[in-house]
DNA sequence: ATACATAAAAATGTCAAAATTTTTGGATTT
DNA sequence: AAATCCAAAAATTTTGACATTTTTATGTAT
């Protein structure tokens, strides 16, 4: 039987969080996760606690920890924040940012858009599906990486994880029309922050997201 | 000699954090507060997790944990962070909200203003202090209350704070002057987001805030 | 003197048991 | 049938001891 670090146990969470294997709003108890994890309660605990500090899961005093809940209001909130934070960091990136960040753009747009014509063609498992996920977030993080605010960086990935967490189970109907679109969108986001403008790529990141309002 | 309730140890150690009693950048070791607390090093450990959720503690593995670290670097960036969420959320308010969120705004307004009056004539106590640093958060948080983007309002109460606890340090020369200021400032806030007037607003709040950057 | 290795001390993390609180399910009353 | 009460069960929190890791202090070699 695997033996799991404590650091282990965090990156399983998340996953299983992220992935929503555990499902938006259940309840997590930690007797239950202790034996698969083999170690004591309070070191899920802990480790639930830690994972409250990027919203994937709430606390309550005396009522333990949850999968952060769902619902269509929330997760309309949800991405148009992701659209206000994002166009910002944006916009500062676009300013502020040197060659740098354009490289860095550049290849995490490369990376990206390879996995998603690979999506297109081929029947998606979840293997492709992780690699994907973690492709897509690091081109939207090299995206606002140039802005030179650590709390919007740091807060932008705390709620792309939430991001994931809402949407991850709702979109099951990927098909093929899914990655052709956003093959395209992710290109003119890229477009635009590469010729700076400001304007244009701040259109293009709410044209990304407005399927999701 | 006082006894602490989890709840208690919590806020105590919030308002420390939020007055810097506990310095920004400084080590908390939980065996130092326990004889304080009267309570095992585990429930200071829990409780020092429940408040890097909200970003006055951080935490690494191994190393423990400290409050927050300062600079003027950092300052600037969490003002400019505040003003970009507050400017969303007032003008939020102001397109989306109705009479109840105007009566909330100018009740908070009214209360911090009378507040802020009394302290122009008088000399600052820390009570003083307290109370109006609880009327200043009321306003504001009354201010981008109408926003309808929980996320949004969630994030801005730990910006807040986190603004508070970067800032409460820096400027104990506060001054008659600076009460004076700050009291039109607020009342162009309010003034502009009852004219529902939003561009009017999101300047009132960069103008409120510029001498932080 | 500087750098490196090592031992002692301090701090942090993990555990299992005990104490507390909440939830559950059944019996009783309205 | 709905609401209230109670006791048993389950879940959560707290504790103190123990294990591990990091930091500090000391001594040795370069």
């Amino acid at each position: 039987m695997k033996t799991y670090s404590t650091n282990e146990i965090y990156s399983d969470l998340y996953d299983q969080l992220i992935n929503a294997v555990i499902p938006a709003g259940s309840k997590i108890k930690p007797v239950e996760l202790q034996s698969k994890y083999g170690c004591s309660t309070n070191t899920i605990r802990d480790t639930l606690l830690r994972l409250s500090k990027i919203g994937l899961v709430t606390f309550q005093m005396q009522r333990g920890f949850r999968a952060r809940e769902t619902s269509p209001e929330k997760r309309a909130d949800i991405a148009k924040f992701r659209v206000l934070l994002e166009q910002e960091g944006a916009a500062l990136s676009i300013r502020k940012a040197g060659l740098d960040w354009e490289i860095r753009l550049n290849t995490a747009h490369h990376k990206l858009s390879h996995i998603e014509t690979l999506m297109t063609k081929q029947n998606l498992t979840d293997e492709h599906l992780l690699i994907w996920s973690s492709a897509e977030f690091e081109f939207h993080d090299a995206l606002i990486s140039g802005c030179e605010s650590d709390i919007l960086i740091e807060t932008y990935g705390h709620i792309y994880a939430q991001f994931r967490q809402q949407f991850v189970a709702q979109e099951r109907d990927f098909g093929t029309n899914y990655f052709e679109s956003i093959i395209h969108e992710h290109a003119a986001i890229l477009q635009a922050a590469l010729a700076r403008n400001e304007e244009t790529c701040k259109q293009a990141i709410y044209d990304h997201m407005k399927r999701n309002f």
